[in-house]
DNA sequence: CTGAAAGCGCTAACAG
DNA sequence: CTGTTAGCGCTTTCAG
């Protein structure tokens, strides 16, 4: 159906093996062969099969990033963001992406459905027995979003503490004291961290912030309103909401609504990410924002060099957060 | 590295023909020789390689889901319904899934990235050319939310029309004359659809509604607002805003507040989508659903179908949608 | 710089 | 039911 090497060695009459140099390794041919190459494979609509060329070169120059977290949706819009970095990245080294989802992958690890991909840049959740299972293989891992101590792996994570103190400071600037935060039951690394930062920190600053200030949720926006409720009916309520991310932040502005408390007067709210809703919500939402697109730029660049053999790449790379302020607090 | 089908051939006693059935056509091995294999396979973590297999099958048994559509995200909540049911539906066929980007395909399809998939769905505003190109690999192709006149394909689409036509039904049933759209640039198809629809609908309808009363405006909050702020500063006022999607809608809903008007007393709002923010927005936003999941399930059933040669395969293939009523209208 | 030839790991007739 | 034997399309020494 699709024309071959052979058909294009045959038109240009050079050997197959040349045809073979003229794709892959131009500089190795003469520039007057490699001319009668292409103009034959032009002719014949001839492109190398990429499968027949993974199987020769034992390499598919293809990595994949799997989205490890159940739910609903593939992508969120988080998600999306370091997908457009990894894709950014990969695209300038000719690598291939596919993307798909750790279940997928789960289901029959040891099925065929392996091997097609020469590294893996696993996001959120990862069970640690896939990236061991992986890494079995002889595949490259790197890790987005995540950590996973005693692994020897590269990490590309966002700075949660940081972040989480950026929103603490910028709450306390203005004034609040009583501040609790709505954490989401997200990947038990990014939910242990926030809920560590935030408790470490208020109480470096003194806060009265103790576990009770803590409630958790889960990422829905009427969980969140649920349990927010709860949150402002107590006789100390808070002046301030942190939401662990913006799902939650806006059923936090749900529930003060319900309760007839105006945002930002009576209780002031934030959220994580600076998504797409932040600007439609009213009053618009105050946001950490997470550079998602660099954490995809630099865990596929760890990936490169992991499949370059390089040695010495670092375990850990920690991305920067940035407050982005508006009208909820 | 990894063992081969050779290693299991050698340490089960059996030939390399028997491996291979036994996991490709296990009912035609004798009981017994199937457990032997299996157990060497067992052993030597053996697993077929998809890549000598594809090149020896001459096919892959991978399907692709191309993403047609510029802008920032690569999933947006509408395409990942989308996904989820073509992953839902394929799953039960073992085809594997594979997500890229037009853009991606587009750069290199003369490349050697193609041949890795044996059919593609394309989702949104694909090219034409993508498509005769990949119809000329030998490739399945199907659209999904998009038809293209005068191609041999099977489209999913939505119901475009009824659709549209609920929601101005409902609006009328409110007592709304006045009902302006605000429709963003996305893929022609959806504009032309909804656009036409609006007008022919609210003419049979006797509204007052020629294109004036159509306001285009780009997919973004801002330019929603924007374009809406224009639509109900006209002295006759709108007493309906009906967004193409559940964003424009945040937009118009952001416009009106602006203008100090209330939604739903001063004019009502209504979008398209019913996304997560429906939930968020206040008052929550009425919103048209459409059932992208079973556009997605549908979708993958008929490139199985093109797949398994089967012939009379629906060229349309239409989805209903339903319209959710919430506090915004 | 170019060609011949040996695989890469698996499947699919075709025999037996 | 099982084994033999050609490939699938391309890369890569190794010679020339």
């Amino acid at each position: 159906m699709n024309s071959t090497i052979y058909d294009v060695s045959r038109l240009s009459g050079v050997s197959i093996a040349t045809v073979s140099r003229a794709f892959s390794n131009p500089e190795r041919v003469r520039e007057h062969t490699r001319q009668k190459v292409f103009e034959a494979a032009e002719v014949l609509h001839y492109s190398p099969n990429a499968i027949a060329r993974a199987m020769a070169r034992q390499r598919t120059d293809k990595i994949a990033f799997l989205i490890c977290k159940e739910g609903a949706t593939i992508l969120d819009e988080f998600y999306a963001r370091i997908c457009n970095g990894i894709m950014g990245e990969s695209n300038r080294t000719d690598l291939e992406l596919v993307i798909s989802t750790a279940a997928d992958w789960d289901l029959t690890a040891s099925n065929a459905k392996n091997k097609q991909v020469d590294g893996a840049i696993l996001g959120g959740n990862a069970r640690p027995e896939l990236v061991s299972e992986l890494q079995s293989r002889g595949l490259a891992v790197v890790l987005v979003n995540n950590r996973m101590p005693g692994f020897d792996i590269p990490c590309v994570v966002s700075d949660e503490y940081g972040g989480v103190r950026q929103v603490l400071e910028y709450l306390m600037s203005r004034g609040h004291r009583r501040i609790a935060m709505l954490a989401g039951r997200f990947s038990p690394y990014i939910l242990n961290e926030r809920y560590r930062a935030f408790l470490e920190i208020a109480k470096s600053h003194g806060l009265p912030a103790d576990t009770r200030a803590i409630k958790l949720c889960d990422p829905t926006v009427e969980s969140a309103a649920e349990a927010c409720r709860e949150l402002l009916s107590r006789p100390d309520r808070p002046t301030a909401i942190f939401g662990t991310n913006d799902i939650l932040a806006a059923g936090a502005m749900k529930a003060a609504r319900r309760l007839g408390l105006r945002v930002p007067e009576d209780v002031a709210v934030t959220g994580i990410d600076d998504t797409t809703v932040c600007g439609m919500l009213e009053p618009e939402l105050t946001s950490l924002r997470i550079d998602g697109y660099r954490m995809g730029e630099l865990s596929a660049a760890r990936l490169q060099a992991l499949l370059a053999g390089e040695t010495d790449i670092p375990q850990l790379t920690v991305v920067p957060t940035e407050l982005r302020v508006r009208g909820s607090a």
